[in-house]
Formats: structure tokens, sequence, C-alpha cells
DNA sequence: CAAACGTGTAACTCATCGGTTACGCTTCAC
DNA sequence: GTGAAGCGTAACCGATGAGTTACACGTTTG
């Protein structure tokens, strides 16, 4: 949980995230969507990575990073314990799990879609 | 959302929203049930209070500490942004007979009588 | 009023973080 | 084989964060 948490914390990481949502991406396709050195991109994606947010796969030289977004199931969960007594029914729309005990295998996301 | 997710990060600052759910706390009796000194205690508190996160009323010489989870709402619809594309409908689902079969749960933690 | 209580703030230390540049390793192209 | 491409790691640095002790300030109480 720390992990998730503090992946979540730094706004680089958490756009990183949001592109990984739709595609597989390489290192060197997400470094260059920031103006920040390729470098630092990678240690972001260290982070992720052990935060079990991301999977990476080698592809010959290239190293394709994949979005996982398991982890993130104890943290909604989380969330739902908090905001449970208050609005609950409100913020129903915006969570989206409560999940917290249940899958934690399921989906994997392996499309390899990447047509980059 | 970056204070959000910032001041979600510490376990400390975690443990006192969750310690705030049921009840409203004074700056001391938080700080009693951690191992770490008071001051550091009040920092963890002005951050989740710059946060949003929780507001402090004057009562007396003491200072107590409310849970407010408006912030949360928007941590919550990035969460949802990420994890829709995977398990959506799964979550969805789940969530929803979660919310009628526990239903506020008998004990409501009806100590909600402060306003805002 | 003076003493004790409840809290927040200030000043300081130490560890961690995010960024940069330099470098090393593996893979593809010729 | 040689050179370039693609990535990760190492070394270093300034900023930030969390913890501590010392202290200041308002509030109760005797």
């Amino acid at each position: 949980m720390d992990d998730v948490t503090g992946a979540i914390a730094d706004p680089v990481r958490r756009e990183i995230l949001l592109m990984l949502r739709d595609e597989a991406l390489s290192a060197g396709q997400i470094a260059d969507r920031f103006a920040i050195s390729r470098p630092a991109v990678s240690r972001h994606l260290r982070v992720l990575r052990e935060a079990g947010l991301v999977r990476d796969t080698a592809d010959g030289r290239r190293r394709v990073y994949t979005l996982v977004t398991t982890p993130l199931d104890e943290l909604a969960g989380w969330l739902g314990q908090l905001m449970r007594p208050a609005g609950w029914q409100h913020h129903l729309d915006a969570l989206e799990t409560e999940v917290y005990r249940t899958r934690r295998e399921r989906h994997t996301a392996a499309e390899n879609k990447e047509s980059a």
C-alpha cells in the first residue's frame, strides 16, 4: 500500500499511468512526452514497477511498459472505507470499487497492441 | 490533487484519517495513539488540513479534528479513470452489490453532528 | 494572578527524492 | 566487427520531508 500511494504521489508518475491506460509504450516513447531527462523517467518507471503498477517486457532493445491496475484495488478499498460513512451513494460514480476482498488476479492487461 | 496524493502517501496520515472516520478527535487524542512525538503529529495534521482532508475546530484549549472526504473525490475519479478500461463493469457490479448489502452498516458513526 | 494544560511553531538534523550528466550493456543495422 | 540506437544504473546535488527538542501562546483552574 505504501508503495502504491508513494508512486501515486508524483505527478509525472500519475501521468505515465494515464498514458499507459490506453496503450503500451516503450521507455523512450514515454520519456519523449516529458520535459525531463530520459534517466529521470527511467527511475520513475522503476518506482512504478516496484509498486507493481506497471510491467515491462523486453522487446529487442526496447522495453515496453504496460499498466497493471491490480495494486490499485487496495487503494480503492481504502478510499471506500473512508468515504462510506459520508455521501457514499454520491461517490459511487467516481469511485467504483469496494473490491478490497475480491478479484486479485483477473485482467493483467496483457494486450500486445504495440503498433507504434 | 497533488496535495491529496501527497497527504495520502504517509502511513501515519492515512491512519489518522481512518481514526477520524468514526469519531472526531483532539490533537492530543490523536497524538496519544502514535509512538512519535506530539509536534510530529501536529505537523501531519497541518498537512492534512492544507490538503483539505480534515477540518479543525477550536474547543477551549483543545483543537478537535474532523474528517472531510470531499477532496478524495478527485482521487477517486482519477482511480476510476485508470481502472475503468480493465474490469470496470466488474467493479461496478461488485460495488452496487456491496452498497445495497451493507446499507450503511448499523452503527453509522452517528457523531457527525458538527455540520460544515 | 499564577501555575498547569493543550497545541502549534521554530530551529535543526538526517534521510529520501527528483533531477542532471556520465557511463555501461545489449541489440539492431551495415 | 563496428557503430548507432535504446535503456538502465551510478554518482552527485539541491530541495523536501519527517522526526526531535525547545519554546510561545491561549485557556482553564485553584
